[in-house]
DNA sequence: CTAGGATCCTGTCAGC
DNA sequence: TGCTGACAGGATCCTA
């Protein structure tokens, strides 16, 4: 899915063209892909546009919450006088809405639009009342997100998974909440750390870097998401995404490091595609 | 408690 | 062409 920059990318979008909107009707396409009752959402005015790690929260003037998780294949897609597309980068940006992969949308009273894309139904949008978001297990579990994590306790959180790879700890949002399969990769390649390494093997000065390699590489990308997603929303699809800009390991196997100009490989640690530098990562 | 694997679902691509 | 298996920007559930 969309990791924790595209999520934030997607908030601050939401947060320019629907924040005080009224919601007139609510579409289920996809009965899967909504949960709760959508009459607790009609004639609402939405009043608050938040995040926690890779979820969307939405509030509504009667204290209901939307609570968004796009998962792998999740987009949201705002259409007006103006077109905002982010999530998942494959297709959908410039294809007719609702599209085949169209699973929610919103009709607002002011004649906009938005969509709720996901190709794969992992993803979902769940209505919820103040309790419901207080005992949510997905945001009891979180951990804190990078920048809000002292090097201390995430010294600390490595040494209670002493023997699993340092990716899929990493990956784990009760760990550290945001990273997604990309930022794992790059996050590793900053801090010169190989992905499948145990974590009781990286000594305080990795961890250290490693912690702030994964602030690094998703500021970065938060940054950049605006000029990205003008990309986007061209006919030309998605060219000149950030990946391409930003990326140093993801989905460059084959190519020259440019940190080292050793070779880009690819492997699977935890289950996942994971790219590494076999020249500079040790 | 942790670690590892299967699983949810649809689509695309490489290899036969 | 048609089939098959692998894989995909995530998280949960089950087992050991």
């Amino acid at each position: 899915m969309p990791e924790l920059p595209e999520v934030e990318t997607i908030r601050r979008g939401l947060d320019k063209f629907i924040l005080n909107q009224t919601i007139q009707e609510v579409h289920v396409l996809c009965e899967k892909s909504f949960r709760g009752n959508k009459k607790w959402l009609l004639g609402q005015k939405i009043i608050k546009i938040d995040r926690r790690g890779k979820a969307l929260l939405i509030q509504l003037e009667n204290n209901m919450w939307m609570m968004v998780h796009l998962r792998m294949t999740g987009q949201m897609i705002f259409v007006g006088d103006e077109k905002f597309a982010a999530g998942h980068p494959d297709g959908g940006f410039t294809e007719k809405m609702p599209g085949r992969h169209t699973r929610v949308y919103f009709d607002f009273t002011n004649g906009t639009h938005l969509y709720f894309n996901d190709q794969r139904k992992f993803g979902f949008i769940a209505v919820l009342d103040e309790l419901g978001l207080h005992e949510d297990k997905f945001l009891n579990k979180l951990a804190p997100e990078p920048w809000d994590m002292k090097p201390d306790d995430f010294w600390t959180m490595l040494q209670r998974h002493k023997a699993a790879p340092i990716k899929a700890v990493i990956l784990d949002q009760g760990n550290i909440a945001g990273v997604g399969n990309i930022y794992a990769d790059e996050g590793c390649f900053y801090a010169k750390i190989l992905p499948w390494r145990r974590c009781d093997s990286l000594d305080r000065d990795e961890a250290d870097l490693l912690l702030r390699g994964l602030c690094e590489v998703m500021q970065a990308s938060i940054d950049s998401g605006g000029s990205t997603m003008k990309d986007y929303v061209r006919a030309d699809g998605t060219k000149g995404s950030y990946l391409e800009k930003f990326a140093q390991v993801f989905r460059r196997e084959g190519l020259e490091c440019r940190r080292c100009g050793g070779m880009i490989e690819k492997t699977r640690v935890a289950g996942r595609g994971t790219h590494y530098c076999k020249g500079c990562q040790k």
